[in-house]
Formats: C-alpha cells, sequence, structure tokens
DNA sequence: CGCCAGGCAACAC
DNA sequence: GTGTTGCATGGC
C-alpha cells in the first residue's frame, strides 16, 4: 500500500481539484458582501473571519451545527440576529427560554439554550482565549461544558485560525471506506493520523476539513455513490 | 413514512 | 477506556 502521508495528500489534491475552495467557515452576517455569497461562504477568500464579532459568530454556528444541518443553524442565526440577541453578552442575559424558542430550528433547543449561554460567559471571562496557542486553546476549551473534540477544533481552526485539523463523522466515514482507519478508530488517533501526516498549514487544514464535508455529501453518502466518485481508484471499498 | 444531519454529556460496564 | 442513550428540528 502507498504510504498513507501520500495518499492524505492526493485525497486533498484530488478534491481540491474536483469541488475548488471551500469559503469556509460561512459567515451569514457577511453574505453578499465583496466577495462572499448569499450564505455567508468566501471561497477564495481567506480574509475571514476578520472582526471578534465575527470570530464570536463561528463560535456560535460550532455549538449549534452539532448533529444537525447547517440550513437549520441558518435559520436560528437569522432569529438571534433579527431578535438582537447575537452578542455574548445579549446571550448570557437572555432568558433560557427564550433562547430556547429562537435557535428552535437547529434542534436540541433546550441542551443547546444552556450551552450557548455556559459558552458565552465562558468567552467574556476569558476575552484573549483565541490569541492563546492551539495545544493551550484546545486544552481550555474542553474543559467547557457543550464543547468536545469537534467543536474545540472547529473554534481554534475556523475562529482563531490556527492549525488544528478537524474531525468528524464524514472524516471518519470517508477514511475509513478509503482503508485508511478502522471504522471505530478514535478521535484523536484519526487526528493523529492527519497531523503527523501533513505539514501544520492552516489554510490547507482549513480547506481540507471542508472538502471531506462536501465530498461526503455529494459522494461519500451513508449510501454511496461510488460509480461517479473522484476518489473511488483509491478508494478501498472498490478493490 | 423513515432516515439523516458539520456532537455532546451522562451513565453503564 | 469503550459502548449506549437522550436530546429534536427540518429536508428529502
Amino acid at each position: 500500500m502507498r504510504q498513507k502521508k501520500t495518499m492524505l495528500i492526493e485525497i486533498h489534491t484530488t478534491l481540491y481539484d474536483t469541488y475548488g475552495p471551500q469559503g469556509w467557515w460561512p459567515i451569514a452576517s457577511l453574505a453578499n458582501k465583496q466577495g462572499v455569497d448569499d450564505h455567508g461562504y468566501h471561497k477564495g477568500n481567506h480574509d475571514y473571519p476578520k472582526t471578534s464579532d465575527q470570530q464570536w459568530e463561528v463560535v456560535l454556528g460550532a455549538i449549534l451545527t452539532q448533529n444537525t444541518a447547517w440550513t437549520n443553524v441558518e435559520k436560528a442565526l437569522a432569529h438571534l440576529r433579527t431578535n438582537k440577541t447575537i452578542t455574548k453578552e445579549q446571550i448570557v442575559t437572555c432568558d433560557t427560554k427564550k433562547l430556547a424558542r429562537l435557535i428552535r430550528p437547529a434542534g436540541y433547543f433546550n441542551q443547546k439554550a444552556n450551552r450557548l449561554k455556559i459558552v458565552a460567559k465562558f468567552f467574556i471571562d476569558n476575552p484573549l482565549i483565541l490569541e492563546k496557542k492551539a495545544e493551550e486553546l484546545q486544552k481550555e476549551l474542553l474543559t467547557v461544558k457543550g464543547i468536545g473534540p469537534e467543536t474545540a477544533d472547529s473554534i481554534i481552526l475556523y475562529a482563531a485560525k490556527k492549525p488544528m485539523f478537524v474531525i468528524d463523522a464524514y472524516t471518519k466515514r470517508i477514511m475509513s471506506r478509503m482503508g485508511l482507519a478502522e471504522k471505530n478508530v478514535s478521535y484523536d488517533q484519526l487526528q493523529r493520523l492527519f497531523m503527523n501526516g501533513l505539514p501544520p498549514d492552516e489554510k490547507m487544514f482549513n480547506e481540507y476539513h471542508a472538502l471531506i464535508v462536501e465530498h461526503a455529501k455529494r459522494y461519500c453518502r451513508t449510501k454511496p455513490l461510488c460509480e461517479a466518485c473522484p476518489l473511488a481508484k483509491r478508494c478501498k471499498k472498490l478493490l
């Protein structure tokens, strides 16, 4: 078998050549500005998030999208914005019931309302947290109730813009089908595979994770569409 | 109708 | 440490 490092690079190259830049993390409040599409994706423009408000919007989205389709998160974020319950300060002071009602479309709304308030308080109490180095930042984020491994790493990569490879259910599915990981591989194991195999390039990590999500939605679905899959010739599932 | 979606904490063993 | 369960809406 080819070396895993080589495979990881080739997979990224193929996905990028197939789908192009993804413009993550989407920031809805930037929709339709210069170089940003109507959902907040800034494809080919790596300058965002630029302000602390934009970084905070990434954190909000990271909580709201836990096991939830992004389209539902967009609705919840729109409610928060139009009801002026979007800043950390507005969220900590908002009645939890009201907050839950506003984010209803994102599902798990009672849990997520509590989590949003806890996380908002954490960011108010630790205003410079995103300046910390990736490893220290990860350790501190994981102490916050409601922030697990993927949410922490999404915040590190997409809000703080530091090199941390984000693993999710799609990554596990694709890597296990490709034959590069066991089906029950742990989060940390799979993350080490990527981070030991690739240079710590924040821009590349950013695109790679987003490309994995895109690929899982288009081809490597629960019921995979292997016929036209751009990775098929390297995929163990078809050997 | 059932299945799935950019997880997590709490709990069992 | 690993496995299981509750949490919930909206799109297909």
